[in-house]
DNA sequence: ATGAAAGCGCTAACAG
DNA sequence: CTGTTAGCGCTTTCAT
């Protein structure tokens, strides 16, 4: 079934059945509903491929991810499924697993089905991943980092608000020996989260001893063993705030092993709540930034890029806020208090998560 | 950057560079050599939507999935990632969420791109849906269902298997009162898992009093809802199969909250080995069936029926099996355990996952 | 307001 | 072994 077919059934040229199908002005409203007819009858969709090739634009948009397997990926690729939807564009997804040809074959999938936008969210440095795309014909989104040239927009996350929420909150608690799990040194994420988190307690004249600053690198054992280095500490802290959740759930299990309570304890605090928090038991307290939030910058500023050819160089931040979502994981330090009943009302549903505002003292904004 | 381009600047027909690109036979290699070179250099990438509309061949693979959300489906795109990289196929990802607009476009992009060859994964009846790529020419992979007609390929789960381990394992620690928790009716898949249930346990002359057959809806709400109504009645079960993990969570958390300890007062049991499973307290044991093995069976079945045009009508079943994942959910019934520590060499490991495979009786196969 | 025709970049059949 | 050429189905310009 081909625009020609359609248009010989219907007797009328090849171009008036172009503009039934584009919606165009100039066109005979009778003859636009009976060419109409003839398409619904025929079951006709026009072909992408030759629309693509004639008009030179894929209406495709490429989505690079590190890994599936992440616990946010669903929302990001979600997100993007949403708006291509909206916006009636493709998505090519393509996860780079840190395999180098993987991730020559995903570039070259991207050239080769000419996408028009491509947002990059990983969170190492991709600097050289974009360098690749040079000269070609498409606007790149990725995830703060440093444009190396135009075309490139960037979504940055601002770690320091919920940072700055949960150490007031353990603070709040009266948490003073607070310690943190980091990720590795690769990860541009994990050190902006350090670095928070250094800014944040030097903001509430709390000390970091040395010894209470752990790395570990993302996964559940690493967080397993980084609590045990801590516990056998002579002043072990009586908090932990973990780079990701995934940490946070290992913390909590070798806390489980060593006959440590969290909270009544040990204060965990998680970091992405992953879909893995909200189950956790306890439910963690975590440091929450909305993956839909940047999902749907990155996919925005590649759409307004599109769309507009004009802003050729303009690199566009969005800065997207994190915040700490309250959980059950948590508590007063020292007290031994019972893990009181969920309210009534809440029973049957999944523990509320609530966002906090703590007071920020005066002079930081 | 076009075949023509490249022709032009090697001195040379586009039939030369074609044959170049496409690795035909009849090509002098000194030749070949030089084109190659200058569509190195001239970062020459081919177009894929001209390919595609001269060829007639899309190379695509579309994918319908209920929702992206479903904590298994990261395996199932994954999987099909990975056999679309290796087989050079693109993969083009619609989740319906039963929402009637949403499908209508997920079909016409499916239509418009030409897809060759789709995947409905889908845990509830689709065969409305599968009627509606009637007459177009490409292969359909469904999940259990029966063939309305020809080019479809049937991909079928065996959930006897992992549910007669399931059952005798909790026989075996010595369970006899084991209730389970069904899903709703509308899902084949909950219908089959509640069958293959009652099956098994008539295989061991365990009764099922019908108050221990509960209805929930596959969400940790109803899982807890559940868990309630069995933990009131007179005679409680000691154990409990729920047909699905979030149920199972559910079950957990009710339990915790009514002071029940799981296993020691309680034994369950989940269904699908998600990725909360693992992560639960205590880790879940669970009836698994590989979402890589049915991701895979669809994506090979595809690309059999595309590549060979012969098979045109056989439907072609391939039985994936279940199987128990024994975690730490389950114990002996009535007696009093502490939870043994993990053995030396696996504490900075993620919980182990054992297949276990039980006795059965002869003359059950 | 409608139609005719050129051509997007590639494949494939045919000619040399 | 290499080159020429006719489209694939659509968009777009120009003519009517």
């Amino acid at each position: 079934m081909t625009l020609r077919e359609i248009a010989k059934r219907a007797n009328v040229s090849i171009a008036t059945v172009w503009r039934t199908i584009n919606s165009a002005p100039n066109l005979d409203p009778s003859l636009a509903r009976r060419v109409r007819k003839v398409i619904e009858q025929a079951g006709y969709y026009p072909n992408t491929h030759a629309r693509a090739l004639r008009s030179g634009r894929s209406r495709i948009f490429g989505l690079m991810v590190s890994e599936t397997v992440e616990p946010f990926f669903p929302e990001i690729l979600q997100t993007f499924e949403n708006l291509g939807f909206e916006h009636n564009y493709e998505i090519l997804l393509s996860s780079i697993a840190r395999d180098p040809r993987r991730i020559e074959v995903a570039v070259r999938r991207m050239i080769e089905r000419r996408v028009e936008g491509l947002a990059i969210l990983s969170f190492e440095k991709e600097t050289a991943l974009v360098d690749v795309f040079r000269g070609r014909n498409l606007r790149i989104a990725v995830l703060d980092q440093e444009p190396p040239g135009s075309l490139l927009k960037t979504v940055s996350i601002d770690y320091k608000h919920g940072v700055r929420e949960a150490v007031q909150h353990l603070a709040a608690l009266g948490h003073a020996r607070i310690a943190l799990i980091t990720g590795p040194a690769r990860f541009k994420t994990a050190v902006a989260r350090t670095t928070a988190f250094q800014e944040c307690m030097k903001e509430i004249d709390l000390e970091i001893p040395p010894q209470l600053l752990v790395e570990a690198d993302h996964t559940l054992q690493a967080g397993m063993k980084a609590l045990s280095v801590l516990a056998a500490l002579p002043d072990r802290p009586s908090a932990v705030l973990c780079s990701n959740d995934m940490t946070a759930i290992g913390v909590m299990r070798r806390a489980f092993e060593l006959g440590l309570n969290v909270p009544r304890d040990l204060s965990v605090i998680g970091f992405d709540d992953n879909h893995l928090a909200q189950f956790a038991t306890p439910p963690l307290t975590t440091v929450q930034m909305s993956y839909v939030e940047i999902a749907d910058a990155a996919f925005k500023a590649l759409l307004k890029s599109v769309e507009d050819r004009s802003d050729e160089s303009s690199r566009e931040v969005s800065a997207i806020q994190s915040n700490l979502v309250l959980r059950r994981s948590t508590t007063l330090t020292g007290r031994r208090v019972a893990i009181a009943p969920l309210p009534q009302g809440l029973r049957d549903r999944s523990v509320p998560t609530i966002k906090v505002s703590l007071k920020i003292p005066q002079e930081i904004s």
